[in-house]
DNA sequence: GCAAAAGTGTTTTGTCTACACCCATGA
DNA sequence: TCATGGGTGTAGACAAAACACTTTTGC
């Protein structure tokens, strides 16, 4: 089949970005590389590249993100399209941006000396190229939206986390504090969490007992839609 | 500045789709051109058009949405980029989709007879090219979300409109129904209707009040989060 | 006077908030 | 025995849900 009506069309150059974070069980972290290119070679980046012809646009976020971090099976999400005219001094890029969550123990220092990135806390992120900076900034908006009504915080945490470790995570996330009671009684009661016989003897003497978060009983309940918080 | 960096990446055309969602009343409609090139020539889709290297893919959407409608002002939001390699079988072009609510009414006959288009009700479509349905449901899904924390409905509905007519767009975008006096009662303590002096006769012996949304009250309110339904 | 839609209150239920003490353990 | 974090219950405020009758008016 011919296609004479898309020929005289513009094309352009499609990036994507990835907004990784991380959880060190104190603060939300974001993981920055050092560009490797120009413009803006050596500055703060998002991990990024471009998405070639011969893969969709989500392939080219895996592709990234797997290159970087060495990992399948992220957590992974489409954030949005940054497509203004002169976002890349280098020319005209429009940038697919994801955010994507991850163990921060998953990622090794191995890694790290070899993208040369580091993870940098939401509160005191370096300068950044292009509009990388409003990408983190909305991501983290989408991120508090996203754990109100899904579990994907834990993708933050450790397979088996402590009570305190999941507030914490939460407290991170919106930048607040919570009580410990109410906190504690409002995620037992979503029925999605299997408490373990184990117990985590690392930060106290007593001992927390260890969770999990439970994929099966979450199936069940997701459609009628959970509230987290 | 010279960029060889950019210089050997592959270029890919994007499209702008655009989702545009009318309340007539009754019901919640899309409005759906006739495509008029090839591929899918003839079959119905949702009005797009391609971003050309001089404008932001913004622009490229309001230009869209204004070449079929006429209006400037459109409420108008990026829905997500639909990047699947094999999305259009005319060649390989990334899609980013944008949501459009407009006043029914101010989208006259003269103008669907020019592009040959027609609304459709959500739970009738017609069969749509490449992943246009797609689209649309994410779209109905986003609608509802959106709706339930910020007044973007009240773009629906004309000017000054009845609570029964409120209630038959709330009850239309959920899919569900409602108590006239529980609803009536949550959106009059929003503090954000301005009721007028005016009655609407059309529909009733009776005639009842008509209100207009109060932007100003809102901007007050619309830090804190208002919760909708 | 009747049909048709408008308008309006109360009770019950559940959810969210605020709040403080005892427990188990290792050092 | 003491310092540290772990674990737990209750009362009050507030919001949501369920529920039905009277009013107005044009015909």
């Amino acid at each position: 089949m011919s296609i004479p009506q898309y020929k005289f069309r513009d094309k352009l150059l499609v990036a994507v970005d990835c907004i990784i974070f991380g959880f060190d069980g104190l603060q939300i972290k974001a993981l920055l590389v050092k560009r490797d290119l120009e413009p803006g070679k050596g500055i703060n980046a998002l991990m990024g590249g471009f998405v070639n012809s011969k893969e969709s646009v989500q392939e080219a976020a895996k592709r990234v993100l797997n290159k970087l971090t060495g990992l399948t099976d992220i957590y992974m999400e489409q954030l949005a399209c940054f497509g203004d005219e002169e976002r890349d001094p280098g020319g005209r890029v429009i940038s697919i941006a994801y955010f994507a969550l991850i163990k921060i123990d998953d990622y090794n220092s191995d890694l790290m000396t070899e993208h040369n990135s580091r993870w940098f806390p939401l509160d005191a992120l370096p300068a950044l190229v292009f509009d990388h900076a409003n990408m983190i900034k909305l991501a983290k908006e989408r991120l508090q939206e996203k754990v109100s009504t899904h579990p994907s915080g834990f993708t933050l945490l450790p397979q088996k986390f402590t009570l305190q470790q999941l507030q914490a995570l939460y407290e991170a996330i919106y930048e607040t504090s919570f009580d410990k009671r109410n906190f504690t009684r409002k995620m037992l009661s979503l029925n999605i969490l299997k408490k373990l016989a184990e117990k985590e003897t690392v930060s106290s003497r007593k001992g927390a007992f260890l969770f999990e978060f439970d994929k099966k009983k979450y199936k069940i309940l997701e459609k009628e839609g959970l509230k987290f918080l």
